[in-house]
DNA sequence: CGCTATTTTGACAGCCGTCAATGAACGTGG
DNA sequence: CCACGTTCATTGACGGCTGTCAAAATAGCG
């Protein structure tokens, strides 16, 4: 979709791609990579703000983020926004694309990313012709199930405060479990605006609660970098354990 | 768990299922039915406020619901209740139990209830030997996630009167697919904590809400039945049409 | 260096929560 | 049939968390 001088990784052949352990398809098979490399139409770059899907298009395609953020949301009537998820490398984009023709939610690049694009039925087949593949894809599925499930928690029952040190601490895991994360410190390109749409608040209340954190020296807010000054008492303050808000962990016993 | 002298209804043999149609692992199959039940252990009957599962307990049994109401919840350290789902009959209790031991929320009788039973392993295993099964099973997974989103943008950016109308309208067309609606009216057993817990509000507040609503005529509310006297002005203040809230729908054009 | 987006700050408002008291509904047992 | 307890619904007063509006300061960017 475009040539741009680009600040993000552009995908190579899938047998040495650094997010493959992460990914949708991956298997332990003995050529698994090449196969998915055969799967795999182009890869596609685009610019910040730029749009992945939008709500209720029909698409024969599904991608994998490679490189850069994105996010999924959906917008209302009145032109308010619900972000529903923050999509990072190696995230799909989004599973259940495989399995409807319109999806109720846009996508669309946070920062410039990479894409790498396959065609969808090709995709279905070959992830139903492997046992190992359906059953991670029934975990992906209910994994995110399972962080809305969270995300309404957030939204029901906790305080701006609780939210944003849970959103904050969930993103270090998701980035730390992809060494992302260099000495507690992260790429953080989320405006006050994205926060505010995701956890149900506004920007300027986010901004407060952003500086209470920042005045009690829990974390670091600068340049589009963030750091966990004190992982402790922010995990205090999100009522959970460190393991609680990492929900890409295989968590609670697959089968 | 209990020989009562039960006010809802008791599971007789597949072949004459009622709630079949909506099921997770029907199929056209002919003899699926006599299939699965076989596959089916025994039934259990359970009375309000029964616990049916426990988050974090290991259980190798899978449930239907096949009569009565449940609520599906999560407890917060403070005691808060999010409640994540209200499960009716033919609804799973709940999916994500077949691919993990342990799951991070309970799940509650709220009323009677009667649950047919069967084995965790018995069961993955027939429903991956089909394709089909393995299709809806994804459906389904895909389907839980795209309620728990419906609800994070209830609870993000919708009012407690939005968020009412909302819910109620959803159980209106979910009951309505199971021919539990008569004449607009349909049993509804939901006591005001319920819907606060469920739309992050409190019982207080739901029962101004629900006072308005009556108030302008939009519905009655009494003796355990509500009655949809005008869907019209409902769906206004819902923001949606009337497909929108029926998120069982097969939707979106599934493949 | 000037434009734009973003952040910060303050004043104020409102939706919804909290607390408490009253009353209604319901089930139970005498 | 009535007494009683429990749960639930209703109502009012009050408070607070968060939203709204607006302006100023800052940062980012070409």
């Amino acid at each position: 979709m475009a040539e741009l001088p680009s600040p993000c990784r552009i995908p190579g052949p899938c047998e040495t791609c650094p997010v493959w352990p992460s990914v949708l398809y991956a298997t332990d098979a003995p050529g698994a990579r090449a196969e998915v490399m055969r799967l795999r139409k182009e890869y596609r770059l685009l610019r910040a703000r730029g749009n992945i899907y939008r709500a209720g298009d029909v698409t024969e395609e599904i991608f994998t983020l490679y490189d850069g953020w994105a996010v999924r949301y959906t917008l209302l009537p009145d032109g308010q926004r619900q972000i529903l998820s923050f999509l990072l490398p190696g995230d799909p984009i989004s599973l259940p694309m495989l399995l409807f023709d319109r999806l109720p939610f846009s996508v669309q690049a946070l920062t410039d990313v990479s894409l790498c694009v396959f065609d969808k039925v090709a995709m279905a087949a070959y992830l139903h012709a492997r046992p190992a593949c359906v059953r991670r894809l029934e975990a992906f599925l209910a994994r995110e199930a399972a962080a809305a499930e969270e995300r309404v928690t957030d939204l029901g029952r906790r305080s701006a405060e609780e939210r944003v040190a849970r959103l904050v601490l969930q993103l270090f895991a998701r980035l730390r479990r992809r060494n992302a994360v260099r000495d507690r410190s992260f790429a953080f390109p989320l405006r006050h605006r994205h926060i505010a749409d995701a956890l149900g608040l506004t920007a300027v209340h986010v901004g407060r609660v952003l500086n209470r954190l920042r005045g009690e020296g829990l974390l670091l807010l600068e340049r589009g970098s963030l750091t966990i000054l004190d992982q402790r008492t922010l995990l205090k303050i999100a009522g959970a354990r460190e393991i609680d808000l990492d929900w890409e962990q295989p968590y609670l016993g697959s089968i």
